[in-house]
DNA sequence: GGCTTGCTTGGAGTGCACTCCAACCTCATA
DNA sequence: TATGAGGTTGGAGTGCACTCCAAGCAAGCC
């Protein structure tokens, strides 16, 4: 039986220190060489195999190529996807949201405005998310340092 | 068939301006007359009726105080106890944490270093969250200035 | 007294986001 | 040729955090 991992990144991004406001992430392999199996893709996002299936399932994948046997071959682009769904992920985002905007990304360039819009009313929930977030740290300090204060060893 | 409110604070909390580093929130009636039903603290917190009979079933919740005819009667402590636990909450910190932590506060003060450590560990979680919101923030940036240039209009 | 409103309970149900299962296939190595 | 590792599928199961239900009680008003 094989433990499923959830541990992030084994294949290291990789970025080179003297690119300064570079595109984000790195890829394993360069263009051309990007077909990757499914475990590996498990390395390299974090996201079980599980997972990767599912969100193809749902529609949150475009559709992945696959090998003369049929098995799953994942491109540098289908990383940068996966990449940004996570990220969408972390900020709470439902994921039928995430698949609504996938579905316009199908649907091509006469859905940019939809998109945009998405995608800004979602920078406005991180904001607040880090506001409250903050708040929250102001709360926790007060607490923490009336902890330090009284019982300073045990 | 009552609808079940969910929106935040009918009560306002009422800061005033001058208080400067002052406690967070103020309480609807002074210490003496805080006897406050079931719905009057849905009102305050914005917690169902449901969640936070829950949450005293589960053990998040001190004993709640009753009335004669054995009907919840919150007081301000119990107001201040629900809000830190909606602050610790949306840390996404799990509910059998949060019990954890109440566990601890039920026993007394020799628990001071672990409820200490307790949230620490949770501090440095909020770090973390506001770290990785900000890295997204960043990427949702770059997509909506993308769409904005392309697709002026429509 | 009858009605409404608001509260009580234990236990069952819901929705989300996975997560796992069983049965099967393919390929590389011993 | 056997074994093991890794892949495939549809569908069922899991865990969390609520959320709802049915039946009942108590108080206030017409």
């Amino acid at each position: 039986m094989t433990v499923m991992q959830t541990t992030p990144a084994t294949i290291e991004p990789a970025t080179p220190a003297d690119i300064c406001s570079a595109p984000p992430r790195r890829h394993p392999r360069p263009d051309g060489e990007d077909r990757y199996t499914i475990s590996e893709v498990v390395a390299f996002t974090g996201l079980t195999a599980h997972t990767l299936r599912w969100y193809e399932r749902i529609g949150l994948m475009p559709h992945v190529d696959r090998s003369h046997t049929g098995q799953r071959r994942y491109s540098n682009r289908d990383l940068d996807w996966l990449g940004f769904v996570t990220k969408l992920r972390l900020t709470g985002m439902p994921v039928a949201d995430m698949v609504r905007y996938a579905e316009l990304v199908r649907e091509g360039e006469h859905t940019y405005a939809e998109r945009r819009d998405l995608l800004v009313s979602t920078r406005r929930d991180v904001l607040d998310r880090i506001a409250e977030l903050q708040d929250t740290l102001a709360v926790l300090d007060r607490k923490i340092s009336f902890y330090a204060m009284e019982g300073t060893t045990r």
